[in-house]
DNA sequence: TTCCTGTCGAACAAAAGTTGCAGGATTTCC
DNA sequence: GGAAATCCTGCAACTTTTGTTCGACAGGAA
């Protein structure tokens, strides 16, 4: 029962090489070389290079918004401060238990082409609704002038991947399981105390 | 006296390309014909299209680093606290006056590649070291325990970079030349706000 | 057996980066 | 002012690489 074996290891292989080549920068051979598999295998489990980004990038989403939104239910009742404390947590989190692809995807959306705005309309709006909503739920009781507000959840939001683009700089930190739990405690802890600045002034 | 004329209509056009569809993603044949200048002109010119890249990349962290260090030079009797300001107001400065490539850039190098390594060597180094060492100036008075002071030296990084990554979120808000004045001021105070707070407490 | 799934190697067409060469334009030098 | 050298452009061709597909074959399931 060697089920499905080979098309994990194409995964996971191209997980990898997609995190330091790039999705463009890799090609099939790598991925089958990689993976010990021969290289029909990638059409014949994903139909084709897209369709492995695709499988990867929807799955990656599917999971990342389901798990968001649990968090944000099991602190439906909780206070506004609490609550984005909480998500802030879980984002990080989640980003950090799959450091390479979040970072392979964070830099793909930069991109410009027709998949990434297929993913942006329906993954990121509704990530980006979440983290806007809560922020937003936070400041209610602030008066802020204009847009500053933007600004402020631009902050926000530029922390919560500032890991995941700078990863080069900061992987000699992250090494074993217990450090990725110690940088997530460390860092959610960091920009905690920048929300709590934003909070009281 | 028409001198080099396809030499900076390709620049220009690899600029735009590279930035929208990434460095991997273009050919050679894109930009030829975006530049409307024939195919062999790139090699001519930038000896290939890895040389294209070399020539770009190099030619903006060159006078990236010169306006930085220009920059200290002219605070170098301010305070700490406003040598930095100043700092990062040149560094967004730069950045968003030349938007594309900077973005661009940026996301070439989240990737893992000789040429990568090389540039990171060779500029980001310094551009980290001038940072580092006005930041950490900055809180040389205060007692900050352990590796906080990296987490906030990272939270500053993260903020000069943010708006080059999540640019296509932001994009609708910099439109004129005069806007991109409007954001970088606008920015930069955001920025300088997180600052105070942190020197503060 | 028969059928289905998975694997493999070979092959193909398209795309990519590069190069050589010829002709035209421009500059340089006498 | 004219000849010679240099620079630039355009076309075509070549080599490699890339993504995909096809048919053959093995092995377990029905």
């Amino acid at each position: 029962m060697k089920k499905n074996l080979s098309k994990q290891k194409v995964i996971h292989a191209a997980s990898s090489l997609f995190f330091q080549k790039g999705f463009h920068g890799t090609s099939v051979r790598d991925i089958a070389q990689k993976a010990k598999v021969n290289v029909s295998s990638v059409s014949y489990y994903f139909n084709g290079k897209q369709g492995l980004l695709e499988y990867a990038v929807t799955k990656y989403y599917e999971e990342y918004l389901k798990t968001i939104e649990a968090t944000l239910e099991a602190a439906e009742n909780w206070s506004a401060i609490d609550r984005l404390n909480e998500l802030i947590f879980t984002i990080i989190q989640y980003k950090q238990s799959k450091l390479q692809l979040t970072c392979f995807i964070q830099r793909e959306l930069t991109l410009d082409s027709v998949f990434v705005r297929e993913m942006v309309i329906t993954y990121l709006a509704k990530e980006n609704f979440h983290i806007r909503t809560a922020f937003y739920n936070v400041l209610a009781g602030k008066k802020l002038p204009g847009d500053e507000k933007d600004y402020l959840l631009m902050q926000l939001k530029g922390m919560l991947i500032t890991p995941y683009i700078l990863h080069n700089e900061w992987k000699d930190r992250v090494i074993g399981d217990y450090s990725h739990e110690v940088f997530v405690n460390k860092y959610v802890k960091t920009i905690q105390n920048w929300l709590k600045f934003i909070v009281e002034n």
